[in-house]
DNA sequence: ACCCAGGTGGCCC
DNA sequence: GGGCCACATGGG
């Protein structure tokens, strides 16, 4: 996981703002449009006005939001660190997180994403198929963040590669096998299945 | 015409 | 410190 360059390091912050609540789908559509226009970089973002940038990536929902975050972000990054996000990253484990939490807009899952698979660092994401899935099939009893963090935490060896691998199972079973089919009363899986307030407990 | 998506910040009490 | 709510587009 090591050897992403400066710009793709950034290119993953900048997807992690965007796809907060939203569809990956949705998400891509904005990427293309700023990969476009060459603005995948905190100079660019920095520098463009909100309306374009706002119009850039109004594909991935919440666009007033997002690009402003994207734009604080970028300037934050160009203040401190003449843009390079890799400083940040390389700093210890908890002074970096702590760091990016304190950026507007940036919550403990996009902190984490940002550290695991840009940084390649050790620490769980936990989003929300991780919390509805593992409170389901009984891996834990608990909706906070930190606390479900901290059972992979002490459940699984630290290695980022295994961190990242477990959540892409957890989305890939939250996205694939629930919400696009109907519920099928025989499927042993049916409580897994259907999202949010559908969900219904017989 | 709903319901939902890989959250977060700002309120309120 | 928990419980709401706004934020907004695109797809099923």
């Amino acid at each position: 996981m090591r050897g992403l360059s400066e710009q793709e390091q950034f290119e993953i912050c900048v997807g992690a703002l965007l796809t907060q609540n939203t569809a990956w789908t949705n998400v891509e559509k904005a990427m293309v449009q700023l990969q476009r226009f060459q603005m995948v970089d905190p100079g660019k973002i920095a520098r463009a006005p909100f309306p374009r940038l706002a119009r850039l990536v109004r594909s991935s929902g919440y666009f007033r939001q997002k690009s402003k975050r994207l734009k604080m972000f970028a300037l934050y990054l160009n203040r401190n660190y003449a843009g390079k996000v890799s400083s940040i990253l390389k700093k210890p484990l908890q002074a970096a997180r702590s760091e990016l939490l304190g950026l507007h807009g940036f919550g403990p899952e996009t902190a984490d994403s940002i550290l695991l698979y840009a940084g390649g660092r050790p620490l769980f994401v936990v989003d929300a198929y991780t919390k509805r899935i593992g409170n389901r099939i009984g891996l834990f009893k608990s909706e906070d963040y930190g606390e479900i963090q901290d059972f992979f935490h002490r459940s699984l060896p630290k290695h980022p590669s295994l961190y990242n691998e477990c959540h892409a199972l957890f989305v890939a079973l939250g996205k694939e096998i629930c919400q696009t089919k109907p519920l099928c009363r025989e499927c042993p899986l049916r409580s897994l299945c259907a999202t949010g307030k559908s969900f219904k407990e017989e």
